[in-house]
RNA sequence: GUGAGUGUAGCUCAACACGGUCAGAGCACUGGGUUGUGGCCCCAGGGGUUGGCGGUUCAAAUCCGCUCACUCACCCCA
């Protein structure tokens, strides 16, 4: 096989049976966020790299080395984003979007990050994401995890689970923060090096580590659904009761981090055990001074994504629909029938049909042949016989008949047949 | 970034462990069997510098090195 261009590494090509299902996905997010009230949102793929630095963290993965980062004409530094979040919250500040009552807002669309690829992981990945920005109550924090949910539901992935938990806030963390680095300080003999790192920067990761040592030094550790302040702890509270109220099977996982620095409150992850390493599917969380903190109004903000590619891995309800995309498939002879049916082609596609045919002269067995593979339920077969009468041959491939049509009035024929018929 | 596995026609694979007949098969594709009619069947045909580069050898798809790509895992995450 001789290969010499091919798609970089962790980019992958959609091909056109595949697109359909992509399409089959957003149709159906679309549709059941709309019912929500959210409105879609279409950002740049580039943003300055402040951008993602001021908000995922400067001291993230994510931000030090996964971002795919350059410099333009002018020296600046701009990015490929890595996730939506930030640009929704700099487009939404940026036109001043609180001034419109607009305030749900999806995108559907590519990220990219740099690196390993591997099973449900790409470069360029493809991500659905939700975003809501000026309303505290827990109410929309439960309404979130159901409409993600009843999304996941809605396009047949079963068999996920969503795990909830609370971050705390700027009133209660740091207390946490401080009592955890002890503990991790007076057992940092059990720690693997990477979770010793964490200790003065990210002492919460340590959580998510999969040394099973490490673990088993977690197991004792303090957990921050102790330490939580009054506002944090009821918050909490009406979430979790609000979920119930709305049938949605949770469990609380008091362990979960995310990722990223912004999240206070409430997070959540959707995981499968069906996909590996990669076993998780989406997973959001509120983040209430982050608008503010990139210079917008202060509005509270809670959101989530799901990984298009990862969902597509587990989904069941999906069948391509195997319908005729042809409806008439021209089969001419002799370039006097091949140079009226060129015409005819036109005049059936105008009246929206779909209309296939040879553009080089073949056998009439191989135009049959053509016109069987792409499902087409009619043929039309025009010579020189039938152009000298002006008349056409119509065959009708699945019943296996044929009648004959003047050319003059075949046209509202065949349209009048097909679209009855569907 | 680290580790392991895999790379043979468009697709799925065979031949590789002990180098040596022209690198094969099925499906797909093209044409024919029907001087102008599909699906089934039959016949024929096209398509591979065996991922790339280099080495060992009289001889490499087969052994060795490097490289690229893919896959899985670590890390991290969607």
């Amino acid at each position: 096989m001789r290969q010499s261009l091919q798609a970089v590494r962790g980019m992958m090509d959609i091909l056109p049976d595949e697109v359909e299902k992509w399409r089959f996905i957003e149709e159906r997010a679309r549709n059941l966020f709309r019912r929500f009230g959210y409105r879609e949102i279409r950002t740049p793929l580039l943003e300055a790299t402040e951008l993602f630095a001021r908000s995922i963290g400067e001291a993230t993965d994510i931000v030090e080395k996964e971002m795919y980062t350059f410099y333009d004409a002018k020296g600046r530094s701009i990015s490929l984003r890595p996730e939506a979040t930030a640009s929704i919250i700099r487009a939404f500040i940026q036109h001043q979007l609180h001034t419109t009552g607009d305030r749900k807002f999806f995108l559907l669309g590519p990220m990219f990050r740099h690196e390993r690829p591997q099973k449900g992981r790409y470069r360029q990945f493809h991500q659905i994401d939700v975003e809501a920005f000026g309303i505290q109550d827990p109410m929309l924090d439960a309404e979130l995890m159901f409409m993600a949910r009843s999304f996941l539901d809605e396009i047949g992935v079963k068999e996920v689970s969503l795990e909830v938990n609370t971050l705390g806030c700027s009133v209660c963390r740091p207390g946490f923060r401080t009592v955890l680095q002890d503990y991790l300080n007076a057992n940092v003999d059990h720690l693997c090096p990477d979770c010793v790192r964490r200790i003065p920067k990210n002492p919460l990761r340590c959580f998510d580590c999969k040394v099973p040592q490490c673990k088993e030094a977690l197991a004792e550790a303090p957990l921050l659904i102790n330490f939580l302040c009054q506002k944090c702890l009821s918050h909490f509270e009406s979430v979790k009761s609000y979920l119930e109220q709305l049938s949605v099977p949770y469990v609380v996982n008091p362990r979960m981090v995310r990722g990223l620095d912004y999240y206070v409150r409430t997070a959540f992850e959707i995981v499968t055990t069906h996909l590996g390493a990669q076993n998780a599917v989406g997973g959001g969380g509120r983040y209430d001074g982050l608008m503010k903190d990139l210079g917008g109004p202060d509005l509270p903000g809670i959101g989530f994504a799901l990984g298009i590619e990862r969902i597509m891995l587990l989904m069941s309800g999906y069948q391509p629909s195997r319908e005729n995309d042809v409806d008439v498939y021209l089969v001419l002879l002799g370039d006097s029938a091949r140079r009226k049916g060129f015409q005819i082609a036109q005049e059936l596609r105008k009246k929206g049909l779909s209309v296939e045919m040879d553009y080089d002269p073949k056998s009439v067995k191989s135009q049959m042949r053509s016109a069987d593979r792409v499902g087409a339920t009619v043929s039309v077969i025009i010579g020189d016989n039938e152009l000298e009468q002006s008349i056409a041959q119509v065959r009708f491939m699945k019943e296996g008949i044929q009648r004959i049509y003047e050319l003059s009035d075949m046209a509202a024929e065949l349209v009048d047949i097909i679209k009855g018929a569907k």
